[in-house]
DNA sequence: TTATACTACCTTGTATAAAAAGGTAGCTAG
DNA sequence: CTAGCTACCTTTTTATACAAGGTAGTATAA
């Protein structure tokens, strides 16, 4: 049993991402279509980790609240995939997430000035 | 007993606050000493609401960790206040913490740029 | 001098959500 | 026909913000 006391970088990090995992996915998506796997890799290439396991139920939230769609859709090389994409309610719930990040930027960046 | 299926704008919002916040306090923090209720205003000014409930256990934490120190200071006005500083340390992993934010925000900004 | 208001501290309980770990099953290739 | 890979999904654990409630010092005014 490790106590853990003090502040890890890496998971401090880790949390940085999380609340804006959400508004990732949706972007990831709303460039074309995607399986779990694709999203996976496309954070990955933007530095954002993520994991099956916070993938999956993710994906689901987001399609019960309307936001995705999803189609099955055969592949080459192993088992069927579910393509995800963005509901008319999605694309239009990321346009305000957008403007929720935009707003988030310039509060932070505020503070980082007012540092200097 | 309400369900709350589906997805609640404004607790996006706060979820993209949520991993941030850490950071924000540092921020605050680092530009002079300050106790709770300079820090909830501050962070007020800049959108960024925070609760006491969540902001004492979280000043414990990085005071645990090293990264603030505090001494106590009376008011001309009521009880004594707790005065938080950076110490070495925190000036430190504040300095990395901004490297992360700055990535962060690269890493979503090229997100959002593939898309248009 | 006591009561009321206010400020400041802190703790406990609850809800949410990411991550770790484990599980099922289709498909392919040897 | 079996070993390995890919893809899906679920359960359990852990972390953490927030809501709510609690203690106590100080000031003000009856």
């Amino acid at each position: 049993m490790s106590l853990e006391l003090g502040i890890n970088l890496e998971n401090t990090r880790a949390q940085m991402r999380k609340g804006l995992l959400e508004y990732c996915i949706l972007l990831v998506i709303s460039r074309q279509k995607a399986y779990a796997s694709d999203i996976i890799l496309a954070l990955k290439q933007a530095d954002l980790l993520v994991v099956e396991g916070t993938l999956y139920p993710l994906l689901s939230r987001l399609k019960n609240a309307g936001l995705l769609d999803y189609h099955w859709q055969e592949s080459k090389s192993g088992p069927p995939r579910k393509y995800y994409e963005l509901t008319s309610l999605g694309t239009s719930i990321l346009k305000q997430l957008d403007g929720t990040w935009k707003n988030l930027q310039s509060s932070i960046n505020a503070l980082r000035k007012a540092r200097l």
